[in-house]
RNA sequence: GUGGGUAUAGCGCAGUUGGUUAGCGCGCCAGAUUGUGGCUCUGGAGGUCGUGGGUUCGAUUCCCACUACCCACCCCA
């Protein structure tokens, strides 16, 4: 019985990571020039967080999170999304007391769901996300939605639609959730049992139904905009501003709903349709409450995550190459003993000075060192035999011209260095 | 949890209307001047044909069950 990782777990392999680096140094950029900075939080945290903040109603809560019961009879739950982590953070270390706001980004944090894994979705991804803290202004809003399409632009992804919706607060979306229970009332008979259940505890989340009968019943229900208060509204307007004045395209999609309880006025998607039907890359809102629902003081906050392997789904669909750095920078190809040897002290000598040597170690003939080496698309080859070594200097082969000059064995290491400098 | 599809070498795929040595491409290893790559040629290694049962003289092929993976619903990143 052959031993293979879980159901919607997957491998990065050795050959594939210097994609995941690439997107990392951009997401990096990028944060760096909004001025937020990295925090990481457990993988596992109390259960209770979870049910607090994402919300006891929602899916991800009822039914995908990976909870268990440790040795010490606490009920734990490894993270089934990036914000609640991030929370606990600022509440239990005060970061409110700090200057506000407060700009927090994470990535490669990895997020579990208990859920049937199709293209674009496992039970352990990861995402990259951000969180800022500290400021309940629509230009917020605004920022951390730039910021992530800052990220697909560095990384030269596009055809990408940004949603956006306004969901109301505290004040006024109870109003609407009452309108929506009496429009949905007298049709519930014909709508779908997941639709049934969330009348009384979600109603906003019927909006999102996908089901053809249901959907049918949507269309005629009360929008959203005609029962936020004053507040929202203002929001909502200002950050449409904001978002035209910086040339952001966006649509306003009424049936924008998230299954995360915490936000609130401006929920956000980012989608794209060439990944098959799970397009979300990019997904966020406000959540004025959560800090409080925490434990925290009364702070605003707005953020969003970013699904990695959706991104780099994407970046694959639209045919967006990864530069590769070659494996080494040099191969050391020897031929005898005494020559093995001193490729080894060369070897030694240009990886102290940082730069990539390989040479063979399997006892490979001259032509499969060569080989190999191109296989590695090193750009030099040095070549020690016993000639060399009785001459002082190796033959030092350009790979891609094919060329050949000497090279003094003697400070080798400082003399390569300076040809990898004045080439570049 | 529900539906559909697929399962043959490391990867991508043929194929056998049931027949004894299961193929191809790529990759891997070696050789074609015993000190030199990319192209070409030659050779080699590597498979319990997903697992278990059934039918049959004989099953990788037909039948049943199971499992895994993929896709879709749902939900989300």
């Amino acid at each position: 019985m052959k031993v293979k990782a879980l159901k919607g777990f997957k491998d990065v392999e050795a050959q594939e990571s210097y994609k995941w680096h690439y997107i990392e140094d951009a997401m990096r950029r990028v944060t760096r020039a909004f001025g937020f900075h990295e925090v990481r939080t457990p993988v596992l945290e109390q259960t209770d967080l979870f049910l607090r903040s994402v919300g006891e109603t929602t899916d991800i809560v009822q039914k995908e999170m990976y909870t268990f019961t440790t040795k010490g009879d606490d009920s734990v739950t490894l993270k089934p999304e990036g914000t609640a982590g991030v929370v606990r953070q600022f509440v239990e270390h005060s970061c409110f007391a700090a200057p506000q706001p407060t700009r927090m980004y994470y990535l490669n944090c990895p997020v579990f769901r208990y859920e049937q894994p199709q293209a674009g979705r496992l039970r352990e991804h990861h995402q990259f996300g951000i969180e800022l803290f500290g400021s309940s202004e629509p230009i917020a809003d605004a920022e951390v939605i730039a910021l992530g399409l800052r990220v697909f632009d560095e990384l030269g992804v596009s055809d990408l639609t940004l949603h956006i919706n306004n969901i109301g607060c505290p004040t006024c979306r109870p109003t609407y959730n009452q309108a929506l229970r009496d429009h949905f009332a007298a049709r519930i008979d014909g709508m779908c049992e997941d639709c049934k259940s969330r009348l009384e505890k979600n109603p906003l989340r019927i909006l999102d139904c996908k089901n053809a009968i249901c959907r049918t019943q949507i269309e005629a229900a009360p929008q959203i905009a005609d029962y936020v208060c004053d507040d929202c509204k203002h929001h909502f307007a200002s950050l449409q501003s904001y978002l035209t004045a910086a040339g952001i395209d966006f649509v306003v999609d009424q049936r924008l709903v998230r299954g995360l309880d915490y936000y609130t006025r401006m929920v956000f998607e980012i989608i794209s349709n060439q990944i098959g039907s799970q397009g979300t890359v990019c997904g966020g809102g406000r959540y004025d409450h959560l800090v409080e629902e925490i434990g925290g003081p009364s702070t605003p906050g707005v953020g969003f995550g970013m699904g990695m392997e959706r991104l780099l789904l994407v970046m694959e669909s639209q045919g967006i190459a990864i530069p590769r750095e070659p494996d080494a920078a040099i191969y050391l190809a020897h031929y005898g003993d005494d020559a093995k040897r001193a490729c080894w002290t060369i070897a030694s000598d240009l990886r102290k000075r940082g730069i990539p040597a390989a040479m063979d170690s399997v006892g490979r003939s001259m032509k499969a060192q060569f080989k190999y080496a191109d296989k590695l698309s090193v750009p030099y080859v040095a070549v020690i035999g016993e000639q060399e070594l009785a001459a002082g200097a190796c033959k030092l082969r350009n790979m891609q011209d094919g060329s050949e000059s000497q090279a003094p064995l003697d400070g080798f290491a400082d003399a390569f260095a300076s040809t990898l400098q004045t080439s570049k």
